[in-house]
DNA sequence: GTCTATATGTGGATAGAC
DNA sequence: GTCTATCCACATATAGAC
């Protein structure tokens, strides 16, 4: 199925922004991945403080998709953690991209304020809603040593990243594994 | 005390990096700052891929005597982790730097392989510090439910690196505060 | 919507005088 | 060691034709 246009540069950006940061791409290399001119891009998204809106903001509704796709499809607390795990393991895709989230962190212009806040949105979703499962996981006991939950979601969301950086750093996802054992074995 | 040009270089650059990462600074900024020409840096570091590997290098030898250091003056194990959560936190400077290894992990171009090479040294000897770390708290009981060192030694630096991460994204530091809270309190 | 052509700025790097 | 002057590559962005 082929794409429009403006759908097929936010694929590419992210995918660049995520191997190489949001500064290590430009406009001449979406237009070479897409097919048109780099003039033609600015139709679409007038500056790259623009496109680094619409990256950020189309990135925090997928996840908040994956979420509740998750939630769906899993009942307990442990196994909706694993998933969250797994797909963190996952977008590494064998150490050359990370989160979307992670790669914004380190750049240093380029994004716009309204970008910023985005991020910060994110990451406030992704704690409220491993909040939620670290309390469930401690009610249904499919997580072991659960003391405060708000606690554990900011552990956890903090490890991950973190994980996910050593892993891209290394080239090499048995980092993220080695990371993220303690809590993987925590799991019942 | 005055420094010499080339280590005053250096620590402009250490700070810019750990501010903006590698590739948010240029030679001119150094220049502005250090109070000499831009041109008059390559006689010192020839190109910039010269100066990550002399500002990684020297990051590690100061993180070999910082860790040398806790382990002169604290003797249990749940003392010396804390030190080192301690030494993060300060890094942040209110949530403005990262660690240098941070900063350097999500740059792009710029870093050699040598620079890379130094960066995996850089955590390797974390690893190999962190894990007697564990290993001593969890004999002399200051550090509970330990598992295994090794794992627990990964999934700190993961999660230090991780809080900076947040923390720096946030420009707050009481969110690295709230990622290590759990770790803190596992302290003795 | 996409193009060509171009403006304008900034990056790292070099040559050669002092 | 530091300077001035300059080069070249590449970045984002704009104007205007089609």
């Amino acid at each position: 199925m082929t794409v429009d246009t403006k759908t097929a540069l936010l694929n590419s950006a992210e995918s660049a922004a995520r191997r190489n940061g949001f500064d290590g791409f430009s406009y001449a290399d979406l237009a070479a991945e897409v097919g048109i001119r780099k003039a033609s891009i600015h139709y679409h998204f007038p500056s790259k403080a623009d496109l680094s809106v619409a990256l950020i903001a189309r990135y925090q509704e997928i996840f908040r998709q994956v979420c509740a796709k998750i939630d769906t499809e899993k009942t307990a607390g442990g196994a909706r953690l694993a998933a969250l795990i797994e797909r963190y393991a996952d977008a590494l895709n064998g150490g050359q991209s990370l989160c979307l989230c992670v790669a914004f962190s380190v750049s240093r212009d380029g994004l716009s304020d309204e970008a910023i806040a985005h991020m910060a949105a994110f990451r406030r979703m992704m704690l409220v809603w491993l909040e939620t499962v670290f309390a469930k996981g401690q009610a249904d006991e499919t997580i072991s040593d659960v003391t405060d939950p708000k606690r554990e979601a900011a552990a956890t969301l903090a490890l991950l990243e973190g994980a996910q950086l050593s892993a891209r750093a290394g080239r090499d996802v048995a980092l993220f594994n080695a990371a993220t054992a303690v809590l993987q074995n925590r799991i019942k």
